[in-house]
RNA sequence: UCCCGUGUAGCUCAGCCGGUAGAGCAGGUGGCUGUUAACCACCGGGUCGGGGGUUCGAGUCCCUCCGCGGGAGCCA
């Protein structure tokens, strides 16, 4: 592994007239009859390829070099020069090359100095990293995670690991997957027909994890300031360019706070990481800007520079019905938003990010505060410009008993929340917390349309090749 | 899951009213050039997603299955 990283060697790190020894994967071979070759090589640490000059004098160009192909691998070692030509103030004058990997066979390598369609390159999800556009998605999506670490580790949050394993299959958030160990093939029974699961694995169902809420909650009430960042799973057979079977969910939790410290935290922290991301990859999100979406960029930057404004539900409703403005799903007092509604609201009422707060408590989970008006819960949607709903949280119902209706009036099962139950037996204290789906995120950040070049190995129904 | 669309060369696509296939790029060879997705010429490359049907004849029409994409629902 070399030292001598294309970021670095771009940016000026090393001075002309240094020697220095770079790896990475060819883009493109241009010839010259002249004498030279170009080889544009990439090594991931930024979005500009490194150009080396080779000359036809180097020992053995016949031979090697002029048969080197897009995706070899290369150790190259030379001169950094300053450029003769356009589009790089420095290049690599090659002293020796050395070929570390071939491509088999140059006709058939998947991956062409050329632009492919999104939909091929999920067919070769394992070479894919190599184009610009999933280099850079990959690179925002590193930078976006470790902005939403620093972000809570600033400010004193811990960062829990929840299970991904539940016993639970009453989370409420939609189809799960199962995890057993169970012979299919001969599943044990009880004496009523039904399936067995007291001799699967865990004595009992499991599933893989919806949500790390109700687990995150636990550490809540006794840690203060908490949050989960990793996998979730759901099993809802749905194909649209917006959901994953497997995907990554930002959930922070914070105890003696109410709704308005959620919203000030879910402000704080989109600012933060979107801040994070235009002051560390500005070379990637022009890429987006240029080839992706016109309008990335200022998207994030009026996230970042504009306050959020916070209005009732009610409002909302009542601000959309005066609009007069003709939507596929009438509006009225307790729907759910769709999410026409809601980049209406953001796009054209509000003009910028705006959180809309207190839904009618039929539209939201059982885990949500009850307000004093019966009929609403503590409940928060973020809305934005271009994407409508970033992200949902909300004030946790902290009173047994009203949890206890709840749970009733929705018909869940109260034993299977006994733990969750006693968090408000014991100490409890108004708490709240929010959603981020990760990918999401990215999107909204990159632009790129379908969900599933957002993230290295997209799970979703019938896709699991990789 | 439902609705719509789509599947032709390694990739991106064209292929009319049914008469057994074409371009650009990629690859090979040659030419030319401090080149930037280089350019020019030539060459090789296809079981037209699978199965069935109609027809003298199907890439083309019909049925069916599969894959993929978009939308809806569900949601993050």
């Amino acid at each position: 592994m070399t030292e001598h990283r294309f970021v670095d060697i771009l940016r000026g790190k090393f001075e002309v007239g240094h020697t220095v020894t770079v790896e990475g994967w060819v883009r493109t071979r241009r010839d010259s009859k002249a004498g030279l070759s170009f080889i544009h090589l990439l090594d991931g640490s930024c979005f500009d390829p490194l150009q080396v000059v080779v000359p036809s004098s180097l020992p053995g160009y016949q031979e090697t070099v002029l048969k080197i192909s897009t995706g070899c691998a290369l150790r190259v070692e030379g001169e950094l020069v300053a450029s003769q030509g356009q589009g790089q103030s420095v290049e690599l004058l090659a002293k020796h090359i050395e070929v570390v990997g071939w491509v088999d066979d140059p006709e058939t390598y998947p991956m062409q100095a050329k632009r492919h369609t999104m939909e091929y390159l999920r067919e070769v999800a394992h070479l894919r990293p190599r184009t610009n556009i999933i280099a850079a998605v990959t690179r925002v999506r590193h930078c976006l995670a470790q902005a939403i670490h620093r972000f809570f580790h600033e400010r004193g949050f811990l960062w829990i690991h929840t299970p991904i394993i539940t016993a639970s299959d009453a989370e409420g958030a939609g189809q799960m997957f199962r995890v057993s160990t169970l012979d299919l093939a001969a599943l044990p029974r009880t004496e009523q027909g039904a399936v067995d699961f007291s001799r699967d694995f865990f004595g009992r169902e499991a599933h893989l994890t919806v949500s790390g809420q109700l687990n995150v909650e636990a550490y809540c009430l006794a840690l203060s300031r908490v949050y989960t960042f990793g996998p979730t799973f759901r099993a809802e057979n749905s194909n649209t360019r917006r959901h994953l079977s497997e995907f990554w969910m930002v959930e922070p939790e914070i105890a003696f706070a109410d709704l308005q410290k959620n919203v000030a935290l879910a402000e704080s922290f989109l600012k933060y990481i979107f801040a994070a991301l235009l002051h560390e990859r500005a070379d990637d999100l022009a890429f987006f800007r240029n080839h992706v979406d016109k309008t990335c960029q200022e998207r994030l930057e009026k996230i970042v520079s504009s306050s959020f404004e916070v209005i009732e539900y009610g409002e909302a409703v009542e601000r959309l019905l005066a609009s007069k403005k003709k939507f596929e799903f009438p509006v009225s007092w307790g729907i759910d938003l769709q999410s026409e509604h809601e980049r209406y609201l953001s796009e054209e009422l509000i003009g910028g990010p705006v959180a809309v707060i207190n839904y009618p408590k039929q539209i939201k989970a059982f885990y949500m505060r009850q307000n004093e008006d019966g009929r609403t819960v503590a409940a928060m949607d973020i809305l934005a410009p271009g994407i409508g709903e970033i992200i949902g949280g909300s004030q946790r119902e902290e009173r047994l008993s009203v949890l206890d209706a709840r749970l009733d009036e929705m018909k869940l099962p109260k034993q299977e929340y006994w733990w969750y139950r006693d968090l408000r037996r014991y100490g409890t204290v108004p708490h709240a917390g929010f959603g981020l789906g990760f990918e999401r995120a990215i999107q909204y950040a990159t632009g790129i349309d379908n969900i599933r070049d957002v993230i290295p190995f997209p799970r979703a129904p019938r896709q699991a090749d990789f």
